[in-house]
DNA sequence: TGGGCAGACCTGTCATGACAGGACGGCGAT
DNA sequence: ATCGCCGTCCTGTCATGACAGGTCTGCCCA
């Protein structure tokens, strides 16, 4: 066992499961584990990160959860095999702006970026009155130079100052958020449908509007609740299907 | 405070954070708590049912992972507000044949219900080889009349002796797997697409071969890794989204 | 009346300890 | 060589305790 670690930081804010966490995962998507090769058990885990065992488990709940590992009782904790697909749907950071890079090429642009006063749909799903200034994001996502997803995000413009007018190409918009605004996500919602896309969306994706694609439309929070993004998204999946895993 | 719960059972094998989430579950789909009600705290939900702080937060978290509520720190957990999409996607208890009733009536009827050897996409899904014996279902589930879904389901025949003889109108599939065969789900991995029927999936859905459905193809496996269900699904998402919730 | 502070209550994080039961390997007996 | 048993190691469950920091209410003072 020749890994080495960064030391988590007892004195910052971030709580050690996630720190210990973010180390796995890193290690996880170098490539140095194997698909289906067991990482160190627990009672390792405890004695080289110099955590309890509480840590240890809620660190690895999480990469469950986001289905990089697997566990089996009496045997241990799995690196899973490598999903070819995006976890896009079924994770807060596989969002619209957080998709996680699998070998390909992804790049963003940023079509239109304005402020707006809600309508009523963005008003509703951001708990806002209508009329209420948002920040209006339209932005399209390659993979390997496919168009892939096209993306129609509304932010409370309280929240965001000055987001209107920031540089936005190929960036990571939660990043971004959490950086200059302080915002954590917390959870989301989301629901699918199958949809034709209108001429506009059609030209930009590259498709007929006779094409079946996904359709996405996402709120999400803050801890306290703060509604913060609404989208719409239009997918692709004649290209690559989304994926969604359950534990 | 005036709910009243079942005694958690101490002695039998099922965990004693699954009992208090069931109890809570079930208590919450009573409709006795309105939305954004809040629940006991986990203090009191301790002493109400004698047991340690760390099964009740095992069962909250199970409950805000299912979307069931919400936790905001300092202040407690609510009730989430009663979603009209049913969980489908993003849940195990929401596979194609556990499906939460919202006050809707649900009927599922099977339509083809055999025995078949596994082909390449089957025993690939199943981890099994190509050839081995498959039981294979094809049921129709029905929203208040309204076609929904259209599930071509397929289970090792090894893991599930005669289920190609038992009676599964209106049954849980779940539910038998679990009573009859003891199959406890531990997780899946699902697929999302945007797809056209053809002629006979149409014809049993009731819609035209151009209308643009949701495909969701799913393998769900036991804790010891076994793939113990594969299917493929057609859902009209022109009656009801689907809802998958991050949390 | 309004604002600030303290205390009570809440969830989140973390440590420690114990026990149950599954998995696996080694050893001994047949 | 094979099978069964035992010991070790593993995750799962559960209890207990402590502390941090967020939330809310009530009280006191200006």
């Amino acid at each position: 066992m020749t890994m080495t670690y960064p030391r988590l930081d007892r004195d910052g804010t971030e709580p050690l499961w996630m720190q210990l966490m973010r180390a796995l995962r890193a290690t996880i998507e170098s490539g140095e584990f194997g698909a289906d090769r067991p990482l160190p058990s627990e009672a390792e885990l405890t004695d080289m990160f110099g955590v309890s065992r509480t840590v240890v488990r809620e660190a690895l709940r999480e990469l469950v959860q986001q289905g990089l590992i697997y566990k089996i009782k009496g045997r241990g904790a799995f690196v899973s095999p490598r999903k070819t697909e995006l976890n896009f749907i079924g994770s807060m950071s596989g969002s619209a702006d957080d998709l996680r890079e699998s070998g390909r090429r992804v790049t963003t642009q940023t079509i239109r970026q304005s402020l707006g006063e809600a309508d009523e749909r963005e008003a509703a799903l951001l708990r806002i009155p209508p009329g209420e200034q948002v920040v209006r994001l339209r932005r399209l996502r390659r993979v390997d130079g496919q168009p892939w997803l096209l993306v129609d995000t509304a932010l409370p413009a309280r929240l965001v100052p000055g987001l209107e007018r920031a540089v936005l190409e190929n960036q990571s918009l939660y990043d971004l958020l959490r950086r200059r605004y302080g915002i954590e996500p917390a959870a989301a919602d989301r629901w699918i449908e199958a949809a034709f896309p209108n001429r506009e969306d059609a030209a930009l994706l590259e498709v007929s509007t006779s094409t079946p694609l996904l359709g996405i439309e996402s709120v999400a929070w803050m801890p306290d609740d703060t509604r913060f993004e609404a989208y719409y998204a239009l997918h692709r999946s004649d290209q690559t299907r989304f994926y969604v895993g359950i534990r």
